[in-house]
DNA sequence: ACTATAGTTAGCCACATGGCTAACAATGCA
DNA sequence: TGCATTGTTAGCCATGTGGCTAACTATAGT
């Protein structure tokens, strides 16, 4: 599933940074690489990944890459968590409703 | 960063199913395992990442462990989501005024 | 033309991941 | 007591991940 590879990007700190950044807007390699220790190809190898995943998109012109954010394939993970929540939700509305009958008790959030 | 395991965990489509399944309501590990074809020592350390990470809890009474979802850390990692929309959203929103300038077009969402 | 810059390709390495089987508890039931 | 159920432990295996160096390509600047 695409779930897979997307939080499988998302599980690295190198890769999250680089998606902060470009939230910012666009930027080359070599600047989202300059905050890292690591070897430029071992950089690439996160771009390659993010792009793979469809996190960004890159484009080359001249010697330069420019990458960009895609957050649409960022909102396709999120919706799982909205999904995922509104399961809990609807089960706790009734274990909630359970709890007042019973006790009369409030709960958190 | 805890942010690591917790997308680490999602990675997987069986650990997703599991909490989705615990949404509902807590369940003991072979009811949990039930649906997959796995062997249950492959399915048990899907367990095991599910609770270091802090993502559901477990109580053996007897010979039977149940699992509950831990909703918290699930939010832990939706906050990101946030967080990082937040970023986008605030440039998407500058984009927005320089290009209604410059423009005046309207965009989408 | 030369040199510096910005990536890229290839290949290596250690360790983590996700699956398996086989054997072993430990509890509950007849 | 004996047997079935429910996990658990140990150990194996193939593949993936995240890092590295060395060497190469391609563009830009002088």
């Amino acid at each position: 599933m695409a779930l897979d590879s997307i939080f499988q990007a998302l599980a690295d700190p190198t890769r999250r940074a680089v998606l902060q950044r470009l939230g910012r807007g666009p930027a080359t390699v070599g600047e989202l690489a300059e905050p890292f220790q690591m070897a430029l190809p071992s950089f690439m190898k996160h771009v390659g990944i993010l792009e793979r995943t469809g996190l960004i998109r890159s484009r080359k012109s001249g010697r330069i890459r420019t990458c960009t954010l895609e957050h649409k394939n960022l909102a396709a993970a999120e919706r799982w968590f909205a999904d995922q929540r509104a399961i809990w939700a609807s089960r706790y509305q009734n274990l909630d409703s359970l709890l007042e009958t019973l006790t009369g008790e409030e709960h958190d959030r």
